[in-house]
DNA sequence: CTGTATCCGTGATGATACTG
DNA sequence: CAGTATCATCACGGATACAG
């Protein structure tokens, strides 16, 4: 196991935006670029635009545009982002375990007012 | 699957320094401070600790002072933390494959001087 | 609709010096 | 040895305006 693979990894799916476009991915075959961007909240076009570039640097989505007016972009997982599909799922399930620990933790018995 | 938790997952090991941190702690039981900085090149003692602290208050590593002089701590995995390793080693492999990927996309013909 | 271009504030990171 | 404290920097991301 060598340990600076998962920069390699980590760079793919980190910064703030990309791992929620591709769980939006994973969700919706082929999403539009304001389809994206409505089901993202708070993003912007800019941040979209850039994160989007990235992931299809990376080959991880495919960007298909349609030659009309108005123009029409889909985007889509492309066979090497869906290889990735098992570790989020498996990122989210331990985050989801992470959460309970973390509160067993630090306990909230601050609740009643 | 809840997109959201990924975030907590994400946390808990992104930051440019956490994972190489995880790492060494994997590979080596206990590690002292100035070993950990050793071992990870380019790291500053304030972002070792910093990164430090944040990994002790996720509960994945614990950190163990004894009390002489001169000081001397011990850092190591948590048993929470290392639920952490199947996720790492899978994201390890995942960037494997990844770099042969992007490689043979992007491919180097010019290796020849 | 799907972007680019620009400007700008903030937080993360780094360099360095100091401390118990 | 194992940190803290302080200052400087710089990329990241946000807001806004513009464009094909």
């Amino acid at each position: 196991m060598s340990e600076c693979k998962v920069d390699l990894a980590l760079e793919a799916i980190v910064g703030k935006w990309k791992h929620k476009i591709l769980f939006q991915m994973i969700n919706n075959d082929k999403m539009r670029f304001n389809e994206l961007k409505r089901s993202i909240p708070n993003i912007t076009q800019k941040m979209l635009t850039s994160q989007l570039r990235e992931l299809e640097y990376h080959d991880l989505i495919e960007r298909k545009v349609y030659a009309q007016i108005p123009p029409k972009v889909e985007y889509s997982l492309s066979e090497h982002g869906k290889s990735l599909i098992p570790i989020l799922h498996q990122m989210s399930e331990w985050g989801e375990k992470h959460v309970e620990h973390i509160d067993s933790i630090y306990e909230e018995v601050d609740e009643q007012a």
